[in-house]
RNA sequence: GGGAGCAUAGCUCAGCUGGUUUAGAGCAUCUGCCUUACAAGCAGAGGGUCCGCGGUUCGAACCCGUGUGCUCCCACCA
């Protein structure tokens, strides 16, 4: 395996890398000066050079000018994160838009940034201070935060450097960070404008909490997944209104019998003839003998378990709703942190699940339980911490989602933001449609803290400053001092500041109407995955609305979900994630481009598989030899003389360039409409069929000959531009080969591209019929085993001549022949290859294997007749001829001219055989 | 329970507005080549009930209906 040792270290800090590159350069120029070109390509130097020979010349950084803005900002990767396929996928697809833009003479601008990740982030400090031996909450608040911010100067960020390895021409002067001074600021006003507005409130309601970082989670931060369980049937004792025994039992039905000690009530549906008879009776609690009520609710499933429900109001979504319906009482059994607290009476301080499991055997010793079945149902997870989410009543702050929804619905659904692919509209309207309040606080200390302060009576204010908000405190009361009140301990999600990113980073809200945020906003494209469209691309819509009064993009990429070969997400529990630096090592960053963009249509998951990298690396290697190839020409460039090789290369210049105006058309399409893997095969094809398999082979001199010198100079021009188009895709072996054809001083990373040019339909028509012509030979040379060095006669029957004069040095060489004749006769003793309406005659030396030849030329037949009826049968089918389009009947007609003709040849060639 | 999407070669996928479709590409397979750019290559080949069924149409991989299978999203049946 070709793994060439990384000339610099892997993981670096913010400032290494762009050193150790520097370093790079200046022994790769040393050495370039007597250099040959490698066998294969070798990426990792040229990689290094040209990134930091780009950012010394500043190719990324974009200031406001005259030019038309190409913006896109990227999403910010949290400050913890490391680079994955899935950010490899995404900021390659980015770079792809940002570097075509760049050559299509637009100022690109492409944002980098980090998130501060408040619960990732969080969770990382607390975890380094428990290795020094410090817990969080021997820490002031201040400590903590001091400890987090050196936590992110040392290692938080790496994800932007490792993303300069990928390629990525990022402006990094314009990093931003979500806790950035002004970006702080903004997400501060934006909380204090909403209150104001009334679209911001506290309220106790239900959350997700999550125990094990201690904070509320949003719904959106909830994981359900499947989970095996255990439903337990209890049997609870009745009693009567007045305390008698009834001597019955109900019995219900539950997976969460720790939870037993909070029921209230237990609820029947009013119909049910199986529970008529002890409504308004009581039950008592097993284990504690609590009394609660017998209640009726036409909620209760009669299908589902007993029919009998539990209602646990402090910790079911369900049961709160129930409770407050019924007036029920409140009985919350838990800590923060998942441990039963004193309400619970029995297990006080076990661990919620620890205690499930106690109280299971005690209740089959007591005799309550009944019966225990295997049950599998949807359980909440947090998705930071994958700890089972515990439902929970709480007072947090809560932004109020319908207003800002609208104009957002409305952006997307009316195509003022244009969604790619548009399947995602449904499911963005969907959920906007079915918008519920969002939950802004959470229990951590990193992140934005919330701008509310306390009076000691309970009494609040919101406002951007403390002193501000004291103003308004004593108002009411105006003896308050500023050590009376105390701001809020909690922090905001951090999507309350991501959602402002696309106007934020040219601070559009901390700067209002500055030059910047005039300039770039609104931005271009968003490259983003399907996942995150309500955490984020929503909600950036509704700030962009809202605070901007403009959309914060025009376009949306979805980029699928990167899975590994057997179809499964790729997750550090399952450790299916490649290392992607390992694999840039291994194959180039240029092949790691490839081999994602080739199969990734947007929207479309892809299944990662390695092979596409090896594709990847080996048209890297493909590209160095044509390169190499090209280069031995250099030295042996004769002068144009008239001479009769001369037409032939004509053609091949003609259709090239030709076939190379057509492509540039296509691809740009493509681009146009975001089919970005579809362009990318295009290029490809281009260069490795049409330029190195048909080109390159029908101008090459003979062994030792010289090339004509305007040849020569057409086809560095044609390889610069094939570096052009694939420039985007894969930069960095562009760049090299654009410098290596010629000595030039200007750089393929900016340079304008031509405009697009018209294409000789007549001029490709010409080369697919050669193209078919070579391969029909080369088939039946490999079919009657003539050996790649036999060369044969070839007897040409044609109904135009000049068209094979013109070109038979190409054909010649192509199809190892020693001679062309003409004829207009059949000649015998030949194999007979027709290609449209032209018959070739390939004579031998080699014994001919008639039967075998013979079988080839019946199964034709058989096959030319067959589609023949069906042509036949098309043509004379009246409706067909009436209803059809001109060029559809033509069509046919041309198939059904063509069948005949190949009909007639198969037959002569059958007679030829047989004499 | 509601919604969306997908089903094309052994595998991964293209196939945009129904007619250049006699359905393509890469990988894998087979045959022949170490031809002085490239064996990480070259020249070829084989391989398909376009998931099943029904319909619309002169014409369907493509549109409609239906069945089956898979995937994802949303939702509070304990």
């Amino acid at each position: 395996m070709l793994n060439a040792e990384c000339p610099m270290p892997l993981r670096l800090g913010p400032q290494g890398l762009h050193k150790a590159f520097r370093i790079t350069r200046s022994a790769f120029c040393l050495k370039r000066k007597k250099m040959e070109l490698s066998k294969n390509y070798i990426p990792n130097e040229i990689e290094a050079k040209w990134y930091t020979h780009w950012l010394d010349k500043d190719y990324f950084s974009s200031k406001p000018d005259g030019r038309e803005p190409y913006t896109v900002v990227i999403p910010p990767p949290n400050v913890t994160g490391v680079l994955h396929m899935g950010h490899c996928l995404n900021n390659t697809i980015q770079d792809i838009l940002v570097r075509r833009a760049r050559m299509h003479g637009k100022n690109a601008c492409w944002v980098p940034g980090t998130d501060h990740a408040s619960i990732a982030t969080e969770a990382k400090v607390v975890h380094m201070l428990r290795e020094r031996g410090i817990t969080k909450s021997s820490l002031s608040r201040d400590e903590f935060l001091q400890y987090a911010w050196e936590w992110k100067e040392k290692y938080g960020g790496i994800i932007l450097q490792q993303l300069k390895k990928i390629g990525c021409s990022l402006d990094w002067e314009r990093t931003s960070f979500t806790m950035d001074p002004d970006y702080y600021e903004s997400v501060i006003k934006v909380f204090v404008s909403l209150y104001e507005e009334g679209l911001i409130y506290r309220g106790k309601r239900m959350i997700n909490w999550d125990v094990k970082a201690l904070t509320a989670l949003s719904d959106e931060e909830v994981i359900r997944k499947e989970t095996q369980q255990k439903l337990y049937h209890l049997q609870y004792r009745l009693e009567n209104a007045d305390g008698s025994d009834t001597a019955e039992h109900v019995t219900i039905a539950t997976v969460r019998p720790e939870t037993i000690m909070g029921d209230t009530a237990i609820c029947v549906h009013p119909n049910d003839e199986r529970y008529k008879h002890i409504h308004g009776k009581f039950a008592i609690v097993p284990l504690i003998n609590r009394r609660i009520p017998i209640i009726t609710d036409e909620y209760v499933a009669m299908d589902f378990g007993t029919g009998a429900l539990k209602v646990t109001p402090a910790h079911d979504m369900n049961d709160n709703q129930l409770g407050q319906k019924h007036g029920l009482e409140v009985v919350d059994i838990f800590n923060d942190d998942g441990t039963l607290n004193s309400a619970a009476e029995i297990y006080v301080g076990l661990d919620r699940f620890e205690a499930r499991k106690k109280i299971v055997v005690q209740l089959e010793a007591e005799g309550y339980l009944v019966k225990t079945e295997d049950y599998t149902s949807e359980v909440g997870y947090s998705e930071r911490t994958d700890a089972v989410v515990e439902p929970r009543l709480s007072l947090q702050w809560w932004v109020d989602m319908k207003k800002l929804s609208g104009p957002a619905l409305d952006a997307v659904m009316n195509e003022e933001i244009n969604f790619h692919p548009a399947k995602f509209k449904n499911l963005y309207r969907h959920w906007m449609e079915n918008i519920k309040d969002w939950c802004i606080s959470r229990q951590l200390w990193w992140g934005h803290r919330i701008p509310a302060y306390y009076a000691p009576d309970g009494s609040f204010a919101v406002a951007v400053s403390k002193d501000d908000a004291l103003k308004q405190l004593q108002s009411s009361n105006s003896s308050l001092q500023s050590h009376d009140i105390r701001q809020d301990d909690d922090c905001l999600d951090t999507w309350f500041s991501s959602w402002l990113w696309p106007f934020e980073v040219f601070k559009g809200l901390s700067d209002p109407g500055n030059a910047e945020v005039e300039y770039y906003y609104p931005t271009n494209t968003l490259v983003t995955a399907p996942e995150i469209i309500f955490f984020w691309v929503a909600r950036m819509i509704m700030a962009g609305k809202k605070f901007m009064g403009e959309k914060p993009f025009n376009d949306v990429y979805f980029t699928g979900i990167v899975r590994d070969k057997q179809g499964r997400k790729m997750s550090k529990s399952l450790g299916n994630s490649p290392d992607l630096l390992a694999l840039i090592d291994q194959y180039g960053a240029d092949a790691v481009r490839f081999g994602i963009m080739i199969a990734s249509p947007a929207g479309n998951d892809i299944l990662f598989d390695e092979s596409s990298l090896e594709q990847g690396r080996n048209f890297n290697n493909k590209l160095w030899n044509a390169l190499k190839l090209i280069k031995m020409w250099e030295g042996r460039q004769a002068e144009t003389t008239p001479n009769p090789k001369q037409q032939t290369t004509n053609f091949a210049i003609e259709w090239f360039e030709n076939r190379l105006n057509l492509v540039k058309s296509e691809v740009n399409e493509m681009m146009v409409q975001f089919r970005l893997s579809e362009a990318l095969k295009t290029i490809y094809s281009l260069i490795w069929d049409d330029f190195c398999s048909w080109y390159l082979e029908w101008i090459k001199p003979g062994f030792e000959q010289p090339i004509d010198a305007a040849v020569y100079q057409k086809t560095l021009v044609y390889f610069e531009e094939l570096m052009e188009l694939l420039h985007p895709f894969m930069p960095f072996i562009s760049e090299e080969i654009y410098h290596l054809l010629q000595d030039r001083k200007d750089d393929l990373c900016v340079k304008q591209m031509a405009a697009l040019q018209s294409f000789d339909g007549s001029i490709l028509e010409a080369g697919e019929l050669l193209k078919q012509v070579i391969s029909a030979l080369r088939d039946a040379r490999n079919k009657n085993q003539i050996k790649p060095k036999d060369p044969i006669k070839l007897h040409i029957q044609a109904t135009a001549e000049e068209s094979y004069r013109s070109i038979e040095n190409i054909l010649l060489k192509q199809v190892n022949a020693e001679s062309i004749f003409y004829t207009a006769e059949t000649v015998p003793n030949t194999i007979v290859v027709a290609v449209e309406k032209d018959k070739f005659f390939i004579e031998t030396e080699r014994q001919l294997d008639t039967a075998t030849l013979q079988a080839e030329l019946l199964k034709d037949l058989e096959h030319q007749k067959k589609f023949l009826e069906t042509v036949l049968k098309k043509l004379g089918n009246e409706r067909f001829v009436q209803n059809a389009k001109n060029e559809v009947i033509e069509l046919e007609r041309k198939k059904q001219a063509d069948a005949e003709a190949r009909i007639k040849t198969i037959l002569e060639s059958l007679q030829n055989l047989g004499e």
